[in-house]
DNA sequence: CCGGCTACGGAAAACGTTTGCCACTTCCCG
DNA sequence: CGGGAAGTGGCAAACGTTTTCCGTAGCCGG
């Protein structure tokens, strides 16, 4: 046996170990070979064992680039998510990653910080790369490069803030349902000052978000003006903590775009010694696995990063499996809901929240 | 020809748009395309242009597959994680991520879950993608698949636990350093009952800082053996502080394997009532971006992930420029260092942390 | 004006698969 | 016993690049 030789020959660069190499020692064509790795049902039993045995023993590994090449298609599908550093994504990324694995996909992950630029060359490597398809998980994309995609007919999955175009799937974010309930959790709660801080506000996401604060709040007659804008990251939910200290009306409770956003509240609170949920209540958005963990426990809305992913998943993979270029579904819904956990208290009436317990006199700045 | 009648159909979902669709617009053979692409300095600068024209107009992207294929290199390095929702994870991918797109390399990313299955399948996707090397974050790794990996000459980056065989870069962490200071200073805070949290015992990486941890304190007389299990995740740090409270002889400081054993344990004192650093003292390790905003504040050792994640992609870069297959450095350090925040304190004489502030009545357990 | 060198660009052979088409066996049925 | 159908498996043509090898044109010096 040539193999034995060569695995355990001391120069062995490495030897060809293709298709060919395959089909030669097994007696076979390499149609056959093909055939058997592919599981074509119609190739005779007693040849594939052959083949295969001839496949273990040299641990040969189809080429993948070389099946994508002819086959068309190359079995990867692009994941674009905003910051992977956001806590919020890698949950996404595993369950993906995961789904990926079972149906023999690779994921290409790209992560864009924000940036037009990596957008760009994000785009750029998918097309380069001939992705199956494309998740785009950023909340925010220039036409232009859509419409590069759009062109080469990649299937595309987005949420929130996709085109309404045929090929293109939507997963659609019930953002009221959980923030309603946020809201209204805290006005039972005798809150009446209630906070916004908002994520960046070329985010349609975080606008979407915003938006629905200010509708729960309108509807119960509570005024929505109390919001300034954050950045989803925990430096700008400090940032805004500080913003409303210096407010002389105050507010007693404060809703959050995303988790972060909500942990850097608390640690700013925390610097200035205001307790929570004593002094201050405070809501977060996205339930991320850590929000269990914070001190106090944060209570959130609920948005699975989970279901995310497998819908973002499941549509790109439907979209690509099917050949008749469309009647699928196109247009998904995401579900949110208020998780209640420690973060949120009774108001005190008449009581200033930050900074009430530095000074001993209670400030009534109206 | 059939071929073109049908691609050029009105139906024509999309027209060939390859390297000879280019040559043919602009009146110059494939060859000469190819090496304006691949700017090839020999080509005149007038052809070239009217290349690039084409190319620009038409939104001509080289297909990498058939590249990959011709060339032999497929311009995409393997990062294997062991879990991408450890926030210690995303900070390494991001940087990891910056510099391939910098380089004009691919990721291909995995997460292996601590599960044998999955780092199996891990490294099958690698070799069928034909990845231009490998860099192992994951803290442990069978042999078997290694020698898969070996034995097709993929460049291979191993963090703590590669064994030390030609065309294998290793880093090593000086665990001891950092780990050191941290015993060090909670001893001269007047800790003497120091406890571990260690990670999981079939992690090398968790091997090596429990016994770190063990060095430090022997070699300043005390004892070291307060340890217990957790799992490096937030509830395995929870579970061990109950553990703890379960003593006779509880400790007044604890150190933890990682950032996110830390959390936990500072999240079940919060509901325990213990208060931190007050009661407890608490240090953590890696210095995730998370420490700093933990409430209160972490006191950790830090291992800087963007240093490691630079490491790593560039001694992957370096051993797959060169051509000489040896006396490259195989062997790299990475420092660690205890950064001083806010979860220590002072330890109070004769008193027990754990519970102490509950019951009224001092435990004097000896 | 010619010979030879340089610089450039084209033809064609890879790269490792899949797959359409065809040929050869069997086998069954009339 | 012949003919057709069904079951197998091989040949060779793609897939979209890179790259080697060669030919040609232009230039310069003699």
């Amino acid at each position: 046996m040539v193999k034995c030789i060569f695995r355990r020959s001391v120069v062995a660069k490495q030897i060809a170990m293709d298709i060919r190499e395959i089909a030669r020692r097994a007696k076979v064509s390499t149609a056959t070979v093909s055939r058997t790795i592919n599981r074509v049902p119609t190739v005779d039993p007693q040849l594939a064992k052959r083949v295969w045995k001839v496949v273990d023993e040299l641990g040969y590994y189809p080429n993948t680039q070389a099946r994508a090449l002819v086959s068309g298609r190359s079995r990867i599908f692009g994941l674009i998510v905003s910051e992977i550093t956001n806590p919020f994504f890698p949950e996404i990324v595993q369950t993906f990653e995961n789904l990926a694995v079972e149906n023999n996909y690779e994921i290409l992950l790209t992560s864009t910080v924000h940036d037009p630029k990596r957008m760009e060359s994000s785009v750029r490597r998918m097309i380069e790369r001939r992705v199956d398809g494309v998740a785009i998980l950023t909340f925010g994309m220039e036409d232009v490069l859509l419409d590069h995609l759009r062109f080469r007919k990649v299937p595309l999955v987005f949420v929130d803030v996709g085109p309404n175009a045929p090929g293109i799937v939507n997963i659609r974010i019930d953002y009221l349902n959980g923030i309603r309930q946020a809201v209204q959790h805290l006005a039972a709660l005798r809150h009446r000052r209630i906070a916004f801080i908002a994520g960046p506000s070329n985010l349609k996401s975080a606008i979407a978000r915003r938006a629905a604060f200010k509708t729960s709040m309108t509807e119960i007659g509570l005024s929505p003006d109390l919001i300034v804008e954050g950045n989803h990251r925990m430096d700008g939910g400090m940032r805004a903590l500080v913003e409303f200290s210096h407010l002389s009306n105050r507010p007693t409770a404060v809703l959050c775009s995303n988790d972060m956003t909500a942990i850097g509240v608390m640690r700013e609170a925390y610097d200035q010694d205001i307790k929570i949920p004593g002094d201050l209540s405070v809501i977060g958005f996205d339930d991320i696995r850590l929000a269990e963990f914070t001190i106090p426990p944060l209570t959130t809305v609920q948005m699975s990063q989970m279901e995310l992913a497998k819908i973002a998943f499941h549509a790109l993979l439907s979209e690509v499996q099917r050949e008749s270029p469309s009647h699928e579904r196109s247009e998904y819904e995401l579900h949110t809901s208020l998780v209640l956990r420690c973060s949120t208290a009774l108001a005190q009436p008449g009581r200033h929240p930050a900074k009430a317990r530095k000074g001993n006199v209670e400030q009534r700045i109206r």
